[in-house]
DNA sequence: CTCAGATGCGAGCTTTTACTCATATTATCG
DNA sequence: CGATAATATGAGTAAAAGCTCGCATCTGAG
């Protein structure tokens, strides 16, 4: 628990492709077991097993075992990050609840399919210490929700685009969790929560 | 992480005064341990030291370093539940609007000044062979939600409950970890998004 | 084909951690 | 008090986990 920056992150990038390829097993491997056992369950060995590589082979990419989660984390919040961007570029002039709506679809999909996955490596930040760059995302995200809504004349865009998305995730992983299925249903909720709160935004900000 | 349900509850109940402080100290020093550094940094050891009690005293009255987090989470669910049936007791006949704001009171209170503790307590549930009986308590005070939403009206209570409690959760949680302090807002934006999310319900429900 | 650099391996060392037990201290009650 | 039950202790054990290092194998440029 004393991991410090520089050993939660990457040790050498892959050059050849064989290398990518174990970094990505790893990944995954370390994927599938946080997803089943939980932070406490991972560990290096068990990773290289489950991963079928050596532990020497995952000590040359990952300085520690921290890095491996540190990196599912960036990826999860990187592809987040672009999906919502690509929504928000390509819905120039729709109107805001439709825009609203595809966000939270992509918000959805991203946690609902694999939600003690999502859970975890949420929890983990807390936990780890995490790269400047992998926490930004996390910024990055929120500002480019509240950018949106300011656009749409919601007030304090900042502090009500947190609130947004950790309502719409404690909802989402809620479900998940509890072993909803129909992800119709539980985006639908989420809309009610969410435009919810936005009117009663526009009204007492 | 192969902690069955016998390994995961006291061992021995307190008889004498001197135990009781022992275990209370027990639990405070995981609390606090929990609270800094999360599940992982969690180990009997650590614990006991911290408590300032030795290992074996610790071996007496919890038979794995789980029936500790289990423990605190008993009893965050218990306060939880217990504050929202007096709630409930003493509002009979007050206006919708009240009671709710009541019980987005006591859970904000219950949550927002140990931020940290309270999320690794929930998450943990998940990682944990938790008793039934602190399992049920959670169900408890869904259902007790929704019977008092039931009675004003809402649809699809029991769904309505979980949905309120997971968003409110989230809501709160990240605030306390973003670091805002002024609880008076949170709460009132947590009202935001629970009342939103009512209306909407009693429509499209 | 060759060879230097890149990659892969896994036995094994070290540290951490869960947990026990023999012994010592303290409470309670007649 | 004195005796018995309750409680507290912490060195010690076994298992698990983090991580290294010397050596084997592969790849691609020339």
């Amino acid at each position: 628990m004393k991991t410090d920056l520089a050993t939660a992150n990457p040790r050498k990038t892959p050059r050849q492709r064989r290398s990518a390829v174990l970094v990505e097993a790893i990944y995954e491997a370390g994927a599938r077991i946080l997803e089943t056992e939980g932070l406490a369950g991972l560990n290096t060995n068990r990773v290289a097993a489950v991963a079928g590589v050596s532990v020497g082979s995952l000590y040359q990419y990952f300085p520690s075992k921290e890095a491996i989660v540190a990196g599912l984390l960036r990826q999860s919040r990187q592809d987040l990050l672009d999906g919502m961007r690509q929504v928000l570029a390509a819905s120039e002039g729709e109107p805001f609840e439709v825009v609203v709506d595809r966000l939270l679809g992509v918000a959805a999909r991203g946690q609902f399919d694999r939600p003690n996955l999502a859970r975890t490596l949420e929890y983990a930040e807390g936990m780890l210490a995490i790269d400047e760059e992998t926490r930004a995302l996390k910024t990055e995200l929120a500002e480019e929700i509240a950018g949106f809504l300011e656009r749409h004349g919601i007030s304090r865009p900042l502090i009500a685009a947190w609130d947004l998305i950790s309502l719409v995730r404690g909802l989402i992983d809620a479900a998940g969790l509890r072993g909803e299925t129909d992800a119709a249903d539980v985006q639908s909720r989420a809309r009610s929560a969410v435009f919810g709160y936005l009117e009663k935004m526009r009204i007492a900000g």
